[in-house]
DNA sequence: GATTGTAGATTGGCCAACAATCGTACCAAA
DNA sequence: TTTGGTACGATTGTTGGCCAATCTACAATC
């Protein structure tokens, strides 16, 4: 543990733009909401300035958007916007799902085996927002073991935008589905077989796709 | 052609921003280079908050990189950047080509066409800039054939940071294999066949890849 | 040589003000 | 009824100045 990392040092920018965003993520501000730069500059305690400038990167994350002159607020989604994402977070982790395959050491098995173990026996109890959490950080894993700094970025990104729309849809995942589904990609991954891993984490996210039914193709032929 | 594009009335941040990483892109600003809150506010004839919230944005986008306190400075990349950027890159085309090719109209096939047309045309003289920019231009008609914002923008920023590194590097793209190495990713997408299409895309980048004596293993087993 | 000031440069953050623009309500004319 | 204008309030766009916090480099000290 370093030192210097018990030692808060962020910047204000840094903190109340994890504020927000988790606030967005959370559904404590729901699509469509307003944001005025005053009022949370207020709300907060921080000048117009330091807010402007969360905003604008909450912007290039795809959280809210702004008119000019208008306002800012929080981003809406359509059926377009559901369907880029579950296409672009399939890829990402079909990728990362190959790469963490092709370099996959012992250390890294025995960490995606107990995220998985924990996920079972999350779900064998009935908390569901428990077992989305525990889905979350068995793939936040995958792409962690990745080792891919940007595809790690790219798919917060995404993964920020489809949370905020499960939260405003007051969405939980299937406990049952969730568990033993992503048996074979962790078997693939552990075993090295990138190819397959690739696939099996491409049909786990059109398997779900299909579950909200969404008539998009599924990306695996 | 939208009306509102006629008329030109972005912000001086916006504006701003596009000067600075058109700037970064070409190379003016060469990686390494340290970037000053004032003088870039000089410069640009705006006050430094202006300049502050253009910094952050290109630094959401992967161009710049800020150290608390001590600066701003244009990224540097070392090897893990460049396997990075290329890994995702090659991803994302070929979901884009993928999705191209799923839904091909003949208004699609055409603007494909031409654009691989000129591209063939520029690889007859020796431009090599020009033809740099014309294989830039046929990947840009693929990622828009396949009508997906996101990927777009995802594209774009990768495509950037790629770009800043070739031109610090000074390299241009062979034209002998730039020119008659996209057929077959042009026939399969005109062809509707995404699969094939999602293979070829794949395929090229990844063959480019290796040219640059890269040690990365190739997406494409 | 290693450590410890010290000074200058630069960012972090705040404030107050004004300009530009948008949205709305309202009124007038056809 | 519809159209057009206009006045107004709210909000963002942009500026300039200010001071604190921090980094960097270099000098001074042991």
């Amino acid at each position: 543990m370093k030192k210097s990392e018990l030692i808060s040092k962020r910047s204000l920018e840094d903190q109340a733009a994890d504020l927000l965003r988790e606030a967005i993520i959370n559904g404590e501000l729901p699509p469509g909401m307003r944001l005025v730069e005053m009022t949370l500059a207020k709300e907060y305690g921080l000048s117009r300035g330091t807010i402007r400038i969360v905003l604008h990167q909450l912007g290039a994350e795809g959280l809210v958007t702004q008119v000019p002159y208008a306002g800012w607020s929080v981003v809406e989604m359509n059926d377009q916007d559901l369907w880029e994402l579950y296409t672009l977070r399939a890829t990402l982790e079909g990728l990362a799902a190959r790469l963490a395959a092709e370099k996959i050491t012992e250390e890294g098995v025995s960490e995606l085996q107990s995220a998985y173990q924990e996920l079972l026996e999350l779900c064998e109890g009935d908390d569901l927002h428990a077992i989305t959490r525990g889905d979350l950080a068995l793939h936040k894993t995958i792409i962690a073991l990745s080792n891919h700094k940007r595809l790690a970025q790219q798919y917060r990104m995404v993964e920020n935008q489809f949370l905020s729309y499960i939260a405003a849809a007051n969405r939980t995942f299937d406990p049952h589905l969730v568990g033993r589904s992503h048996e074979a990609l962790v078997a693939a991954i552990c075993a090295g077989e990138g190819k397959r891993a690739e696939k099996e984490a491409i049909k786990n996210i059109t398997g779900f796709e299909e579950l909200q039914g969404m008539k998009a193709k599924p990306l695996l032929a």
